[in-house]
DNA sequence: TTGTATGCGTTATCAT
DNA sequence: ATGATAACGCATACAA
């Protein structure tokens, strides 16, 4: 039963403090999680002590007695580096100076026993809890299945499918709606979409958004106008194909996200011709791309970082603030950024 | 002491195992861990057990036990999204399928006590091993605080800076000689470089190809041919603007990475220029973006995925496959891929 | 307010 | 070849 608690070139334990601070282990556990219990002499004393030592708690032995990690996992199956990168360091940036760190999990949207697998990882790492990206986390049996297995979650999208605390959302329908609004202002009347991927939310709230502004501007237009994409490059490249063959053909092109715009910008050159003389583009998310192109894209821009950044602190800031609760906002606005590739239409 | 280990709805634990199988929980400590030391009838029937119950370890105790995590970590300081999402993406193929998880951790190359907060991260998480992007894998004093505290590494480099095991590298040097003779062989004889940033080994690396090649062309260019940059769209952009400042000015000019060549572009479009008639450009890394700007750019594919994904299979690999140390190759060759922005000089 | 005994699920030691 | 028992470092229940 002789404790063998010297400090041999290893870190010291929470046995060494107790043993320095004569006190028990419990007592210094105490400190660490911040017990209300504590006469003030002895925490500042064991404090001391542990600032002197350099002790840091071991996470895997907290890990093991609490049964749970501090470990943030990320879920996503999203296809855009520049979008999934934002979000790492939004959440990273919100834990940093913690205990917390960040594990990334990418999964596979075509695999049959994906959420099996999900729910392996979940409870197997025993996550503290889990940021959920689009499209992935618009799954409502994934969320279902974080709550199940008591894992806390926030989903990330573009509309709002959960309570506000499990829920980070932007107003993509608006934004949208926005967008197009300027086009028409600009004096544009046949405008093309690009729309996002079936069964996307963000892709159908952008063309809600679409659809709106037509309306309130008592605008028709022929359903060709909308082009099917799947958020990549070749995708909007061959949509724009197809709207620029329309006859008579449109004048501006809004596509649901960057990339895609980006590829429309690319079908455009092919045919010769000018943006935005010929042709007003916007694209949708203000990835880098869309200042770093010719001309630079006029695009909305969504909030994704910050987004994250709130989404990690929902997942955590009740317990490294105690119970101040405080509230993240769970609605995000994007707004439209206007740079070079809006122009008036060509006259006819 | 009655030992209490029926199943409650929570995961199945060795003790299960144990007691089901009729073993104790060594034995099946045993099976798990591959022991060699096993009679095959006990080994086969706790197998099934095993499997039967759903069995598997808790990687907290394990963690615990082993005094080490089953856990990758990724350090870097690297500001380029798509680069670091590809090792990641590397890393995430080796490890599919296994034990082990990434847990991602960027730097400040900035920060004074970056080392120190390395080593916090290292120590405290007690990871499996790390694998070190760019640049900060060349900081040899990391390296060095690996071995101290005993964890395995492997660094990503544009050169050998250390042994096989712990290294995989690409050949810049190379791969940017033969971007540059291609572009000698396409009649240019005026080249401007736009660098890396100072005190980046693959900047070094990539500055020297560009020398070696023009000393093998018997080629002097003056100084200002050189345009120093820092691999961001910006730098490229400033960089190409004092090389086309430049009287006579360059036919073609290679920039260190693709973004810069991106920034380079654009700065040829902004006075006018066609690419690649009036100007060829040349990149590095192949990332997405190259084949998405007008025209394509040629540029040098560097297999960062491949490195990191076998950096990570380095780290892992003797222990998944036993001792077969699978070899890992260290060194990478990256290619140069022709497309649309070379062109050759024009006539004066 | 503080301490004791015990558990968390695994691996390591040293028997047999 | 297998098992009893003690780590691993922390947290919780219950005493004191």
């Amino acid at each position: 039963m002789a404790a063998k608690n010297r400090e041999n070139g290893s870190q010291p334990t929470i046995n060494d403090v107790a043993r320095v601070a004569s006190v028990s282990k419990k007592t210094v556990s105490r400190v660490i999680n911040g017990s209300p219990l504590l006469n003030d002499d002895t925490r500042k004393r064991v404090q001391e002590v542990i600032k002197d030592l350099g002790y840091v708690p071991n996470p895997q032995a907290r890990a093991l007695a609490l049964r749970r990690n501090f470990l943030i996992g990320l879920v996503h199956d999203n296809p855009n580096a520049q979008t999934v990168l934002k979000v790492q360091q939004g959440i990273l940036e919100a834990i940093r100076d913690t205990e917390f760190e960040l594990v990334v999990r990418p999964v596979d949207r075509g695999m049959v026993n994906m959420l099996e697998d999900i729910r392996q990882f979940l409870e197997r790492q025993r996550l503290f809890g889990v940021v959920l990206m689009p499209p992935i986390s618009e799954n409502d049996s994934l969320a279902e299945l974080c709550r199940q297995i008591g894992c806390r979650y926030v989903r990330m999208g573009s509309a709002e499918l959960d309570q506000p605390g499990n829920m980070v959302a932007s107003n993509d329908r608006e934004a949208v709606r926005d967008a197009i609004r300027y086009l028409i202002e600009q004096g544009h009347s046949r405008i093309g979409f690009v729309s996002g991927p079936h069964g996307f939310r963000s892709a159908l709230e952008r063309r809600l958004g679409f659809e709106e502004a037509l309306e309130q501007a008592d605008l028709k237009l022929p359903r060709s106008m909308i082009a099917d994409g799947n958020y990549t490059f070749d995708s909007g490249l061959l949509a724009a194909e197809r709207l620029l063959d329309l006859s008579p053909r449109p004048t501006a092109i809004f596509a649901s996200n960057d990339e895609m715009a980006t590829g429309v910008l690319q079908a455009a050159r092919r045919r010769g011709m000018d943006v935005p003389k010929d042709l007003s583009i916007v694209g949708f998310d203000d990835t880098p791309i869309a200042s770093h192109i010719w001309p630079p894209l006029t695009t909305v821009r969504w909030p994704i970082a910050t987004m994250a950044r709130s989404a990690a602190l929902k997942l955590t800031v009740s317990v490294t603030e105690g119970e101040q609760e405080v509230d993240e906002p769970s609605m995000f606005l994007s707004t439209l950024i206007r740079r070079g590739s809006v122009a008036p239409p060509p006259r006819d």
